[in-house]
DNA sequence: AAAATGATCAACCGCTCTGAG
DNA sequence: GCTCAGAGCGGTTGATCATTT
């Protein structure tokens, strides 16, 4: 004996929804909200919808700040605490946490689309004993995070690369991008003109759905920052704290 | 120009977690 | 402490669009 259906299967609609759709329940959240219960919200809201359905659309599409267009140009803050992934799970809510207008669904397809690929084409050739073709990708991030075990979070961390001059306001971290009040669980990131790393293509700016032609700001920090948690720190490290930041700075200067 | 292949992303499914009773 | 409904999550699928042959 299963658990009862959620909702009843034979009257609920699938599949795309509809501009009608999207805006009756835009409307029916704007003004009543979810009242806590997404079960009864489409009866209520006249959707022949599942609820978790419309949770879904909601979170992943018609919410506010989805694919915000510039608000995170010059500063990103990491806030909650970063967990490590596997023995906590939530990892794609976790990575999507850090990055505003990025839905979790978001992050887990540019992870399966672009960084999966990345991430088993690098390490098949190094540990093969590790990685294989599978389609799961869990066993291969399991052993990469054994790998990774001994290793700090910044150890390889893509904007401090050595190769790349330091910029000046990423030296100047300990100044005024982070000297608002913060919480341990917090990093604020800096911006820097990165303009040695200007030449990585649009798409990585269009990621993260601005368009940065003409500005100042590194376009590709918010995408090197998400491809650096999935794939240098196996998705996110307990070791992201500001007290890390710190130290690794003492020890930098 | 058409077919084949690849890339992307919205959406569904089913499981686990959480909190109320 | 147990049960159950709802919420939240990751895995997966399938449709659509883009690119290559």
């Amino acid at each position: 004996m299963g658990r009862a259906p959620c909702c009843d299967k034979s009257i609920v609609k699938k599949g795309p929804w509809s501009p009608d759709e999207d805006l009756t329940l835009k409307n029916y959240l704007h003004k009543h909200g979810t009242a806590g219960n997404w079960i009864a919200l489409p009866k209520k809201a006249g959707l022949k919808r599942c609820g978790k359905s419309c949770r879904l659309r909601w979170l992943n599409y018609l919410r506010p700040h989805i694919k915000l267009e510039v608000s995170l140009k010059r500063k990103i803050k990491l806030s909650a605490p970063f967990m490590p992934p596997l023995e906590a799970g939530n990892k794609w809510s976790l990575i999507a946490a850090q990055l505003p207008g990025r839905t979790d669904n978001d992050v887990k397809n540019h992870w399966n689309t672009k960084l999966k690929k990345k991430f088993v084409a690098e390490n098949s050739t190094s540990s093969s004993q590790h990685f294989s073709s599978s389609s799961t990708v869990q066993p291969q991030v399991e052993a990469f995070l054994l790998n990774q075990k001994n290793s700090t979070w910044f150890d390889s961390y893509n904007i401090l690369d050595p190769l790349i001059p330091m910029p000046q306001e990423l030296e100047s971290f300990g100044g005024s991008s982070y000297s608002a009040p913060l919480s341990n669980n917090e990093i604020s990131l800096p911006t820097f003109n990165a303009a040695s790393l200007a030449q990585q293509n649009e798409e990585d700016a269009q990621w993260f759905g601005y368009d940065y032609a003409g500005e100042d700001d590194d376009p590709n920090l918010l995408e090197l920052v998400l491809d650096d948690l999935l794939i240098n720190h196996g998705l996110a490290s307990s070791d992201h704290t500001v007290a890390n930041l710190d130290s690794f700075y003492s020890s930098k200067t």
